[in-house]
DNA sequence: ATATTATCGAGAATGAGTCTCAATTGCTAT
DNA sequence: ATAGCAATTGAGACTCATTCTCGATAATAT
C-alpha cells in the first residue's frame, strides 16, 4: 500500500491544489498517533514539535483530509469534532459508553454486508458509514444513574 | 404504548424534576411533526403558535428529550444539531447523499441483530444506535465532481 | 400563607469554526 | 534566473450555535 503521502499528494494534485509544506506537516502529524484527537490537540502537537502553524491552517488542512479520505470525523464531544485517521486501517466502528465516555473500537464484516445490501437496495453507490453503538461498558453497567 | 407525554411526565418525575407548561409545550411541538428540524425551526413553530418560550429553555428542554430516549440528536449539518422524534417509531437509519446532500431514511432488521451480536460480545448494555452510510444517489451517481 | 426550590427569560458570555485580506510562496513561461 | 500570477498562509476579526448567569416567577412543601 502506498504511503499516506502520496495519497494525499494525488489528491492535492487532482484538485490542482498545491502540496505545502504546511499541509504536509499537518498531515504527518495526523498520522503519527493513532488516537482520536481533535483540532486543538493537534495544534498542540504541532507547537511540541516547533510547527508553528496557523489556526485557519489546521481547518483547512482537515476539510481537506476528510474529502480525501484519510482521515474521518468520528464524533462530536465537548461541543467539537474528534478525528481519527483511517488509511491503512480495516474499517471498524465505535462502542460508546454512556456511562464513562469511554469509546471501544470494533470491527464487523456482517456489518460491511449488510451497508453493501442496503445500498444497493436504494441504488446508492456507497463510499463509506460511520456506526456508533451508544449503552453501557461492564464497569458502568447497572450503576447508570 | 402510552402517549409520549406521559412518558416525559415520568421521565421528569423519576428525576426530580417538573413538568411545566414550557417543557410540554416544546414536547408536543416536536410531536406535532415528522421531520427532521432543528431548534431554530422548532422555536419559529413554537412562535407561530403563539407559545412565547425562551431559546435557553428549548435547549434545555431537547437535553431532556434527548436524555430520556424521546428523541435522537440526528446529524450536524451547517454548524448545528438536527434532531428527530424515535418514540413510536421503528428504528431507522440514514443513507446520506454526499452530492445532493438529501437524507433517505431505511429500515434494516438485520441490523438491530448485528447491533446485539457486538453488544453482546462485548458486554456492553446497548441501548441505542446510529448508522449512517454516506454516498451518492440515484442522481447523482456519476456526476461526483 | 410562607419558605423553599425549581424553572424561566433576557441577554451576556463562550468557544468552535470560518472568513478576510495583506503578505508570502511556489509554479510557469519567458 | 526572473517576472508574473495564482494559490496559500497567518493573524485576528467575525459568526453563530449553544451555554451560562442571575433576578424574577411559579410550583410545592411546611
Amino acid at each position: 500500500m502506498k504511503p499516506e503521502i502520496d495519497v494525499f499528494r494525488e489528491f492535492l494534485a487532482h484538485k490542482g491544489m498545491r502540496a505545502t509544506p504546511e499541509r504536509e506537516a499537518i498531515l504527518a502529524e495526523v498520522f503519527a498517533n493513532h488516537d482520536h484527537f481533535d483540532v486543538e490537540e493537534l495544534i498542540m502537537r504541532l507547537r511540541q514539535n516547533g510547527q508553528r502553524i496557523s489556526r485557519a491552517s489546521v481547518y483547512r488542512t482537515m476539510a481537506l483530509l476528510v474529502e480525501s479520505g484519510l482521515v474521518q470525523e468520528v464524533y462530536v464531544e465537548d461541543g467539537h469534532m474528534h478525528y481519527e485517521h483511517v488509511y491503512g486501517h480495516e474499517h471498524h466502528c465505535h462502542l460508546r459508553c454512556l456511562g464513562c465516555r469511554k469509546i471501544i473500537e470494533f470491527r464487523n464484516g456482517a456489518l460491511e454486508e449488510v451497508e453493501q445490501r442496503i445500498g444497493r437496495d436504494h441504488r446508492f453507490e456507497v463510499t463509506g458509514h460511520k456506526l456508533e453503538i451508544y449503552g453501557y461498558c461492564p464497569e458502568c453497567r447497572g450503576q447508570k444513574k
